[in-house]
DNA sequence: AACGATCTTGAACACCCGTTCAGGTTAGGT
DNA sequence: ACCTAACCTGAACGGGTGTTCAAGATCGTT
């Protein structure tokens, strides 16, 4: 009765119904990834979801997880060290591209705006923000070392602002239904990127 | 049976109706707002909900404009013509303040999310977000004009950073149920609209 | 005072929801 | 061949959904 998988132990089967209320919640939102949408998107039988995960709130809290963790290890590895701007900006447009279609951005987006009914949700959210938060923070702080205005650059609000405008970036192209590339933006980011780079190292710019 | 109402005329009711729908939009999230939840919190019967909108989708396309626009002519209306970058971010800051639990902003978060599955609100979320960019763009070329770098800047893509941005700042801040100010975002800003303004009129520094 | 147009109500309709669970399937140990 | 534990199925349950509509309320005009 209602037992308890042995965690740990097994299963592509678990992670086969967090891919398809991934793709569940990017085709069809938050509200209509129903259990039954989910096991039509993956294959399975509804029931199965209950063997898995104790009930849907759960399951969203799981994937909440999922879809982030999957992008952030990603993220990570190949950003890490990278000391010239301009190579930093080339390496976030690869990533955001290779994630585009993907459905986990549109996923991620769903599941926060659902949060407001779940506190588990929410925490879970919550908690995932904070990690980019702390990447963003960590490749700005690569950036600005020994630049000569590292003194003036408060670090975790740039990288609030990082993060926002990313996920605002994500949102407006989710908008669009992916038709908008955001080639643009990051076509912006480039004269920042250079200017930095060529900064680094004048010592007395800025402090007069 | 069934009349539509002679448009124009009237009516405070269905204004009533478009607060309710963005009052339970922003406290309960779209999934929970259903045409009894509404009712609830607007304190009449649901059915009067399909006298003055033809279904539940109509009402949220209409809540999506009644919420951005009311919210549009304010942020317009005080910021045009601020020539100075630090009177241009106070001013923001202000606003940003009273908007902050109106929940006008959770409700179009919410709305935005929900657009996946409407393509009437789809379109009418991305009427209005093409709305705020074209007032940043007006903003940023004010706040440019005659700087050494203003054939530098892309206006455009900027805008949309800052649209994102901004957007990103309150999906973060209502993720945390507002318990957050965004203020030390705006403190970030600070520095760079000082530069901004210490730049104005310098017109060689960056012609190397 | 009576009327018609306008507005409001809430019970009723068919349908879909999350979740359960008795039963079926599978696979390995003996 | 048989047993057992793990895994999977989908019909069935009570309850909530969007929407309709007959009936009632309201009110300016006559």
């Amino acid at each position: 009765m209602t037992p308890v998988p042995p965690a740990e132990i097994s299963s592509s089967v678990r992670e086969n119904i967090l891919r398809a209320a991934a793709a569940t919640l990017a085709a069809q939102g938050f509200k209509k990834s129903t259990a039954r949408a989910i096991a039509r998107t993956g294959g399975f039988a509804p029931g199965v979801i209950y063997y898995y995960f104790s009930n849907l709130d759960d399951l969203f809290v799981a994937t909440a997880e999922y879809t982030s963790s999957d992008r952030f290890a990603r993220y990570r590895a190949r950003t890490e060290g990278i000391e010239a701007a301009r190579d930093l900006l080339d390496a976030l447009r690869q990533l955001y591209r290779e994630d585009q279609g993907q459905g986990h951005v549109a996923a991620v987006q769903e599941l926060t705006a659902a949060a407001v009914s779940s506190p588990r949700l929410a925490e879970q959210v919550r908690l995932q923000t904070a990690r980019w938060q702390e990447l963003a923070e960590n490749l700005i702080r690569t950036q600005i070392q020994g630049q000569a205005f590292e003194s003036f650059v408060p670090v975790g609000a740039l990288a609030s602002m990082a993060v926002g405008a990313y996920l605002g970036l994500e949102m407006l192209s989710h908008l669009d239904g992916d038709r908008s590339t955001p080639e643009e933006l990051f076509a912006a980011a480039e004269p920042v990127a250079a200017m930095i780079d060529m900064l680094r190292g004048q010592t007395d710019l800025l402090t007069d």
